[in-house]
DNA sequence: TGAACATATGAACAGATGCTCATATACTAA
DNA sequence: TTAGTATATGAGCATCTGTTCATATGTTCA
């Protein structure tokens, strides 16, 4: 059992989050970009490994300019990074908190399901 | 924002449920909750405990008749239940999953922030 | 150079979304 | 019953979103 003196209580740490309207607003926008599918599928893609777009787009099964305007909203977020490599860009996530939170999600989706199914 | 990949060791569970339209579409719906400022607000407020409409009008300072569609909206997707309580209707959680992804997306966004802040 | 491939981007449009307003429903107390 | 309080809901509207189409930019190789 740790003996730190200077740590937090979690459930303070949440309470303190929950009253900065920064912190929430910037909350929501990950989830929005998890509620796409096809953001979705992306990033799902990518806590694979990283990626070239047109191996996104034969995985996501949608046109390259939809796939390509879909990168750059998850860019523009911080989510993911691009690194050219000869005529391919490669994406990677550029955020650990995204594969947690697919898990969490997909747990709770197979879940519903399973319920769904009774 | 770092630079480097955050890949994740091929979890079994984790590829099968991708494989499968329907959990991943799921998965997306419970983020879509997530997504918006208002449910987000109302979730947040239902992980602490129960509380009636009233009082979570009151916390996420937004019109009775908005709430009441949100929580609609929540209802449907199984993410929260009613009953009732004389006049008041009071609204709990109904998945916990949703309390890991709440605290998971503020994690995410405080580090977003003091990254930001630097 | 030029052709071929890979990716990015702007415009435009259809559909979705979240709000407000007005009103309906449900319950309580007098 | 009637008034008062609490919640739900339908319609309408302004805004946002994800896609497609056309085209631009970037890279490689002959």
């Amino acid at each position: 059992m740790s003996r730190e003196e200077h740590t937090v209580e979690p459930d303070a740490l949440f309470q303190r989050y929950l009253q900065n309207d920064d912190i929430v607003y910037e909350a929501t926008r990950i989830f929005d970009a998890l509620s796409d599918y096809t953001r979705f599928q992306i990033l799902s893609a990518l806590c694979v490994g990283s990626q070239s777009v047109s191996e996104l787009k034969d995985q996501c099964h949608v046109t390259q300019s939809a796939i390509s305007h879909q990168l750059r909203l998850l860019r523009d977020r911080g989510l993911v990074f691009a690194r050219r490599e000869g005529q391919r860009v490669i994406y990677a996530l550029s955020d650990d908190h995204v594969t947690t939170l697919i898990r969490v999600g997909l747990e709770h989706a197979a879940e519903a399901a399973a319920v769904e199914g009774e």
